[in-house]
RNA sequence: GCCGACGUAGCUCAGCUGGUAGAGCACUUCACUCGUAAUGAAGGGGUCCCCGGUUCGAGUCCGGGCGUCGGCUCCA
């Protein structure tokens, strides 16, 4: 048989030949590196056989970078850290232990608790396997075999994947650990060049809060020492864009212990805010939105009304006064919907566009916070569209043209998301069938590539939800664009349709940037503190040489008038204030001494580059910014 | 909420096996009046997260709580 390298020329192999064998054919040093075989973008152990004219391609050790070649070694190290484990801690049980983005974990459920000092001892123990040297043997049995095999070792997780696996099941051994696996491995341990434990977590058995909680480690390697010396540096990199750490620097925000999950904005960080905030009033204003403001408090039987109490009662803040009850409002829908039900509504009104920008306080559980991406005060550019069944896809498709309009002003890559009915869900499937087709239509219509997320809708309708990744790699819900074709009808909401009958409106519950608090969390992040000029709390820094200047920087200053302008007049030298410049990451520094006039300015812009500009030019080039 | 770690000056952090707390930066004052990423000197500043316990004595050990961090679960 034949199979086609990735250079088209092709290997005429004996039948049955594994990818092992292909590459012994071209070469032993070939077969020596080889740790994977990619056939048509799947992966493959290189103990499996190959087919007749297939196109392969063989990865070596000294494909570093290649995220398959990674998750192939990772893989295996992950099996390597199994056997270190139950060497060291006889009686602990083996759950699952597999590749993720950055490195591996695996599962375990020990007898006693271990601690993250413990990590040092099972990686010491990881590293003697490596030097004794490991190489793993694959086998394949039957599925009643492979459940004798771990009832005999008691092993209840293993026991439990046999039992939910399908035929043929494959074992991987190597040294005194048989790992029930999917696959593919490495040949041997030698290419494994760099471990490292990172951390010890809790995590539920099969990721159900109602199933018992494992011990997690998760640990990371890699095909060279210098790669995992580069991985650390990255994430030391990141931890300097981290947007609480950014929050202090710049003078943005803080959180305290007086309300955990509540940042306080400081005046730097209000300016953010607010560009924010006029940026979203121009633009709905644009967009035919009319701005709102409902209550905060409502009676719990509003949210009964709503079904949130049903579904959310443990996270609503709730005040007693007097004999009522009343919930804080941790989303605008309701009093958007008591706005709507207040009068007499005609399908000529429609669509009706209601947006309000407001406060909103869900009692998160304490283990979530997490700085400004996670809080329990959350304000959200929110709107409600009010629209009858043929308005749905111009609407939604105006949400997604918003949306697309606001993440490209920032260069911002969302992932887009359409989360359809799950399993909690209001109303009819036929319902569903139609929600989800208008939105699904939406996006192909604006061009947008999304990602399906099955089961994962809003409990009154699908949504299209933006997502963004934050510096450590973990993605966080951005904007939402839901349609809701249950809270109306629950808040008997009509209008008089053509036809002089009452209809029930749809509703398109939307949030652009998602939660201000998040969006900027974000941004801040995104930019790493680096603000664009129209962005930056402060814009120009007039810097006077001497005491003699100071006179004249602050007439310049005052010229600046239209931008937000500040002057450093500090007893210091100008090479200090300089660097408390660029330290607050401030775009243009100018410097005013003897030398300069509003015909020749000395202009630093952030980062160092120099020029000599008069005032007008200097607007001029601001302006445009 | 669950698993693990952490909580010391405004910030970043040190403080060994228990003997009453320290650095750098920041701040204040003084001198210097300065030309593109840190001028020098002096000074002030602590309920060592909170509550309880052990002890002659607790920042340090033990218990409980709160908060933060890394995960898990959740996320209208």
């Amino acid at each position: 048989m034949k199979v086609v390298l990735p250079d088209n020329s092709e290997l005429e192999l004996p039948e049955g030949a594994t990818g092992l064998d292909a590459a012994r054919a071209i070469g032993p040093k070939l077969a020596e590196q080889a740790v994977l075989l990619r056939v048509n973008g799947h992966v493959q152990d290189l103990r499996l056989p190959l087919r007749d004219g297939q196109p392969i391609q063989i990865l070596t050790t000294r494909d570093t970078d290649d995220p398959d070649a990674l998750a192939v070694l990772r893989h295996s190290t992950a099996h390597l850290l199994a056997e270190a484990v139950r060497r060291l801690y006889p009686g602990v049980k083996i759950a699952i232990g597999p590749p993720i983005d950055n490195g591996f974990y695996y599962d375990f459920e020990f007898p006693e608790p271990i601690q993250e000092a413990d990590l040092e001892l099972i990686e010491a123990e990881l590293q003697r396997e490596l030097e004794e040297g490991r190489e793993w043997r694959r086998e394949e049995v039957s599925a009643a075999e492979a459940r004798r095999r771990f009832l005999d070792e008691d092993e209840p997780y293993k026991v439990e994947l046999v039992e939910s696996a399908e035929e043929p099941i494959s074992f991987y051994t190597q040294g005194e650990f048989t790992d029930l696996c999917r696959g593919p491995h490495l040949q041997d341990s030698k290419p494994i060049k760099a471990v490292k434990l990172t951390s010890l977590a809790g995590a539920y058995w099969r990721g159900d809060e109602h199933n018992k909680q494992l011990t997690r480690i998760y640990g990371t390697a890699f095909y060279a020492e210098s790669d995992l010396d580069a991985h650390l540096a990255r994430l030391e990199d990141a931890r300097r864009r981290d947007h609480r750490r950014l929050g202090r620097q710049l003078d943005l925000f803080h959180v305290q212990e007086a309300s955990p999950g509540s940042p306080f904005w400081h005046p730097k960080g209000m300016v953010l805010w607010n560009t924010l905030e006029d940026l979203r009033r121009r633009e709905n204003l644009a967009r035919g939105y009319v701005e709102v403001k409902t209550p905060l408090l409502y009676d719990v039987e509003t949210w009964k009304t709503s079904g949130h109490w049903e579904k959310f009662k443990d996270d609503l803040f709730v005040i007693e006064s007097g004999e009522k009850s009343y919930g804080l409002k941790p989303m605008n829908c309701p009093g958007h919907m008591l706005l709507f039900g207040n009068d007499l509504r005609s399908y000529r009104e429609l669509p009706i566009r209601y947006a309000e920008s407001s406060t909103l306080h869900r009692d998160e559980l304490a283990g979530t916070l997490h700085g400004l991406l996670r809080v329990r005060h959350v304000t959200q550019d929110d709107a409600h569209i009010f629209c009858a069944r043929e308005q749905i896809e111009d609407e939604i498709f105006g949400c997604l043209d918003y949306a697309t309009y606001l993440y490209e002003l920032f260069g911002m890559e969302a992932r887009f998301e359409l989360s359809t009915r799950p399993d909690d869900k209001l109303g009819a499937d036929e319902e569903w069938d139609f929600t989800e087709g208008a939105l699904r239509t939406a996006l192909e219509r604006r061009g947008i590539d999304y990602e399906l997320n099955e089961g994962d809708g809003a409990f009154y309708g699908p949504k299209i939800d933006l997502h963004m990744t934050d510096v450590l790699d973990r993605s966080w819900q951005m904007g939402t664009i839901q349609l809701d074709a249950q809270m109306p009808g629950r808040f008997g909401l009509t209008y008089m349709g053509a036809d002089n009958a009452e209809h029930t409106p749809y509703v398109i519950h939307r949030a652009l940037f998602g939660s201000l608090e998040r969006f900027i969390g974000i941004l801040i992040e995104h930019y790493a503190g680096a603000f664009p000029f129209w962005l930056a709390p402060v814009q120009l820094r007039v810097l006077p040489v001497g005491e003699g200047h100071r006179e004249a920087a602050r007439a310049l200053r005052e010229r600046l008038g239209g931008h937000r302008a500040d002057l450093d007049e500090r007893d210091e030298t100008v090479g200090r204030r300089i660097r408390d410049a660029e330290l607050e990451k401030i775009p243009y520094v100018i410097v005013y001494g003897d030398k300069e006039s509003d015909e020749s300015l000395a202009v630093r812009k952030r980062g160092g580059e120099q020029s000599t500009l008069s005032l007008e030019e200097l607007l001029q080039e601001v302006a445009t910014l």
